[in-house]
DNA sequence: TATTGTTATACTCTATAACTATA
DNA sequence: TATAGTTATAGAGTATAACAATA
């Protein structure tokens, strides 16, 4: 009987457990919907998601070079030169060679791409500003909350 | 000097918006970064995240039409038809005509759709689980919230 | 040998356009 | 005509494999 009417241990971990895995499926489940409603709802935008994290990391945080672009997004390589080369065809993005070291590849913003940045911050995901103008302020601040701990838990 | 004494109610409104316009672009970023890194932790699974958003939706809430699938996933019916596909080759769904309208399609889940869903539940999201774990309960709780709120504004 | 960048190629998921069948 | 589903095709973004150049 003792079993019955004491929880063990053991039973508080998978408790604790299940909800957890009960928060991941809700969590992604959100995130990954969210993410396709944003892109169904980017409309005629020529510059992707991808791009755009991109070339706004180079205006906002300097030049980089191509593995620490593709270590940062979380892609490869190959995937990453991919979209350099579309911003740099694009003339938003410049690439040299970095004299202390032969093998790697400079990559910063041009004026251009500065400018693109600045100019579109305000312009983009209407969908979602109206979404987030009509929430309370207690939800903004959640929300708020939420991507900190994102950005956190993404970068680790 | 009035205009630099007295905020005017025009600039509050200014305010309101530029902070919401802060939380649009910094909560995209986080969803669009959360999401490309799940996809890099998914590994060796045959199954995309799109299969698996569907097959889930039929196991817990039951047969649907290719259209509800459609617009559950704000995605148009013939990508969705492609989804569809995939699960009834791969045996994880099936595909039966609606008695009572002859252009309809009923799509439900096979006994191997829904048990491969409850096998995979608990092993799936291993990185994200960690993740969860190591935060404090505040900010599970926070996440949690901000799933709610991410489900209301993404399906209205 | 190890690292950086690149090219070639293929896969997943999405879209649009055009078609068939049914209401 | 309108709606539900489907097929054909294309585009964006990702991956792996293989290669060149440099350290």
């Amino acid at each position: 009987m003792k079993s019955v009417e004491i929880p063990v241990s053991g039973d508080r971990d998978a408790n604790r457990e299940s909800i957890v895995e009960e928060l991941t499926a809700t969590f992604t489940d959100a995130v990954a919907r969210l993410y396709r409603r944003l892109r169904a709802e980017r409309g005629g935008d020529p510059m992707g998601d991808s791009h755009r994290s991109v070339l706004k990391l180079l205006v906002s945080e300097g030049p980089r070079t191509l593995r620490e672009l593709s270590d940062h997004e979380h892609v490869k390589p190959p995937s990453m030169n991919q979209t350099v080369n579309w911003l740099e065809e694009s003339g938003l993005l410049a690439r040299t060679s970095d004299p202390s070291d032969g093998r790697k590849v400079i990559i910063a913003a041009t004026a251009r791409g500065v400018a693109l940045i600045d100019e579109t911050r305000r312009r983009r995901n209407q969908w979602l500003n109206l979404q987030l103008e009509a929430l309370t302020n207690e939800e903004r601040q959640t929300l708020a909350a939420a991507s900190t701990i994102i950005v956190r838990i993404t970068d680790s």
